[in-house]
DNA sequence: ATGGTTGGTATCCAA
């Protein structure tokens, strides 16, 4: 069983890409942020032809969230469904239920700067998603949050911390608001199997050599809880697509499981 | 303090 996430930066531009990786690693379920592109133009044949069902909702330019899943889901759903979701929420989370697990794909809101009225959404954001957690999930259950959640965590996660301290993805408040879902009862699983420093998904375009230099920050995440946690076998970055061709800004993070995942907890 | 690159849409915005 395996699971993945990938910030696309356009699904059309990374369409072949993420085609011959599906090829190659058979992953069961991937879910993609920034695929930028409208409902009527997401090129879902693409991924039917190579046996996966494709979920999706997007805009025109910005932000959109997909899944593609081998296994059909019994339901999804799009938006945090507290009632409150604009048109950019519904493009930014997409919630499913499969026979033995629930799965969320989330594209947190970056927040452009810390004075900036978009920050004070994304803390928002953070506290709508934990509430939507306290009323429809429990941490005895098994439940995944795949996506970019734009937060290093620690800092270790990010290559100067000391002078990112009022970047929007590594401030104070917002990583406070990261680590009060962990406190819910997620795990963070990639510290679960990785300990060591300057292990990163996300590498700058506009830093020359920013892979080999190391200048890169740990925003995408897996968060399972602890049933899945006893599945787990392992997870690991992908750096692949930083070096294909027309490289992208984004790594896949990916997470393997016990063939029956979560059955023996159900 | 600022720049650098990429994608989608237009000659600028977001990341």
């Amino acid at each position: 069983m395996f699971i993945a996430t990938f910030n696309a930066n356009s699904i059309r531009a990374r369409k072949d890409i993420i085609q011959k990786w599906l090829n190659k690693t058979g992953c069961n379920i991937l879910c993609i942020q920034e695929t930028k592109v409208q409902d009527k133009d997401f090129p879902s044949k693409d991924f039917q032809e190579l046996g996966y069902n494709c979920y999706y909702k997007g805009q025109k330019s910005y932000n959109g969230v997909a899944i593609l899943s081998k296994e059909e889901p019994n339901q999804v759903s799009y938006g945090i469904g507290d009632g409150k979701d604009s048109e950019e929420d519904q493009a930014r989370i997409i919630r499913a239920s499969f026979k033995d697990f629930e799965l969320i794909n989330v594209y947190v809101p970056q927040g452009r700067e810390i004075d900036h009225p978009n920050f004070k959404k994304k803390l928002e954001w953070f506290r709508r998603l934990l509430d939507h957690l306290k009323n429809h999930h429990s941490p005895s259950q098994p439940l995944l949050i795949l996506g970019d959640f734009n937060v290093a965590p620690e800092e270790r996660d990010v290559y100067a911390p000391e002078k990112k301290k009022n970047h929007v993805c590594f401030h104070e408040s917002v990583r406070k608001e990261f680590f009060s879902l962990l406190d819910w009862g997620l795990f963070d699983l990639f510290r679960h199997f990785n300990k060591e420093e300057k292990q990163y998904t996300f590498f700058d375009y506009r830093i020359p050599k920013s892979v080999e230099r190391r200048l890169g920050w740990r925003i995408d995440h897996i968060l399972v809880t602890s049933p899945v946690l006893s599945q787990a076998k392992n997870c690991y970055i992908d750096l692949e697509p930083r070096t294909w061709p027309k490289p992208s800004d984004h790594t896949f993070l990916c997470a393997e499981f016990e063939p029956k995942l979560c059955t023996s907890n159900a």
